[in-house]
RNA sequence: GCUGGAAUCGUCUAGUGGCAAUGACAAGAGACUGUAAAUCUCUCGGCUUCGGCCUUCGUAGGUUCGAGUCCUACUUCCAGCA
């Protein structure tokens, strides 16, 4: 079972730490989506440097580049990555269930890839042994997700997602235990060593076989070796929208499994969250850490989420708005692209204390920008990524030295003075 | 000097009798929340009571119901020949 040491517990809200086998999380933390194992225009040493603590990737890229096989023979994500900290991978789900052509049956999804069209087969299974092969420390199950935003899809999605989840948990915990298929010399036992993770065939031999986990519909198997130790813990997804009533079975029937945490799914709206999150958290057992799926564009997403309960926040946005030139200040978001900042030589936030702010201005992140410089987007990427970070490790420090509510008020006041956040 | 060719909205460009005029870039603005995103959208002669009105395709004339498109002259540029 996953480790996580509450702190300080205030109401729902928490500051805690999670120990993962790539070292701790301290909670409330933001994670970096890196979902093709990098963070967009950034290196993990940038990373590192601008106080990200873990990565998120995404299981149904890495499938089908580079596969999930070769991840799992460069050592792991984390490894891979050169990362060297604590990792995050969404089970795909979410992507798949956005592509344009997906069947669903009740076995899985059937998909496409989005590059080159190759037929692809996704299943709870599937999905659970892409996770474990890319090694990740924290999983999501799969989950299927709605077609539209009815009650009636959400509902049809959640129940699914229900059904799904058990397999999940069960195939995890068959990984967990090292017990894979037919080995490529016909013995269809193989068992484990004391969760090392070593997998010794009938016949004595190490290397072990299974079957590929990438998904690819192809009979026959590939010998990998599976001796790497590593403890994996997986984490169910809440659905429902902005369902009351949904989220609150879904909660409930979420909190009586065998899992290490839960994914919460996002809403990508401002209004309701924090009622949603009460109704799901209330519900959800204290003790298990919560990750809130995708949610981090507006700064008020991070302090309505650990307000009620959320330990983990991952998003895109930070770095797809800063590659686009939409930049976090105190005083809202600004686009550095607009000709008032053609000379405009203060910092982009005085306050900051990133790589960017402390050694650039303005003027001239306006200019990289205008010229379409790489590095605009690599300074535009430190300062949002490290303004979002910081801003939750503030939200951490605020909730363990009893000042939070404080800092809320103050940071979303002078943040929103001028406009109200996204729909 | 002669002979061809060319001049279109900041730039390059489409257009060969119905045109406020094509496309690209530039410029101006907006969007982006478990990343098919270094992407996408809108505006881009002036005025407008949104129906239009006015001024535009080197300059000046002409032909025509109608000219960026045809004719004449001029100006500038390019190529070839002297």
């Amino acid at each position: 079972m996953l480790k996580f040491d509450i702190e300080k517990q205030d109401g729902l809200m928490r500051a805690g730490i999670i120990h993962t086998p790539h070292g701790d999380i301290k909670t409330p933390c933001f994670v970096g989506a890196a979902t093709r194992a990098t963070v967009k225009a950034l290196t993990m040493k940038e990373m590192r440097e601008l106080g990200s603590q873990a990565i998120l990737a995404n299981t149904y890229h890495l499938l089908l580049a580079p596969g999930t096989d070769l991840i799992k023979e460069a050592g792991g994500l984390a490894e891979f990555a050169s990362w060297h900290g604590p990792t995050f991978t969404d089970s795909g789900g979410f992507q798949i269930f956005s592509l344009p052509d997906v069947k669903i049956t009740e076995e899985g999804a059937k998909f496409k890839s989005h590059i080159n069209g190759d037929k692809f087969e996704m299943t709870p299974e599937s999905s659970m042994r892409a996770q474990w092969a890319i090694g990740a420390d924290i999983h999501m199950a799969f989950d299927h997700l709605a077609k539209s935003d009815s009650h009636e899809d959400m509902e049809e999605a959640m129940a699914r997602t229900h059904r799904w989840l058990d397999r999940c948990i069960e195939e995890h915990s068959r990984l967990g235990a090292g017990i894979v298929s037919t080995c490529s010399k016909g013995h269809d036992k193989l068992s484990a060593k004391n969760r090392q993770f070593e997998i010794v065939c009938d016949n004595g031999s190490k290397l072990a076989s299974e079957p590929r986990n990438d998904g690819r519909e192809r009979s026959g198997s590939r010998t990998v070796c599976l001796s790497a130790p590593t403890e994996q813990y997986l984490y169910a997804v809440v659905q429902g929208g902005t369902f009351l009533d949904l989220r609150q079975k879904a909660a409930e029937h979420c909190a009586t499994k065998a899992v290490d945490g839960f994914g919460i799914g996002g809403v990508f709206t401002a209004d309701g969250m924090d009622e949603m999150l009460r109704v799901v958290n209330s519900i959800l057992p204290n003790e298990k850490p919560r990750h809130l799926l995708g949610m981090g564009q507006e700064p008020i997403d991070l302090f309505v989420g650990a307000e009620h309960g959320c330990d983990t926040f991952d998003c895109v946005a930070p770095t797809r708005m800063a590659r686009n030139g939409s930049l976090y200040t105190l005083d809202g978001r600004i686009n550095i692209k607009n000709a008032k900042f053609r000379n405009d030589f203060t910092a982009l936030m005085p306050e900051c204390e990133c790589e960017c702010c402390k050694n650039y201005s303005r003027a001239y992140l306006h200019h990289l920008f205008k010229t379409d410089e790489i590095t605009a987007k690599v300074l535009a990427s430190i300062h949002n990524e490290y303004f979002v970070v910081s801003t939750v490790d503030k939200i951490r420090s605020s909730i363990l030295d009893g000042t939070f509510k404080e800092y809320k008020q103050e940071f979303l006041t002078r943040y929103y003075k001028n406009h109200t956040p996204a729909k």
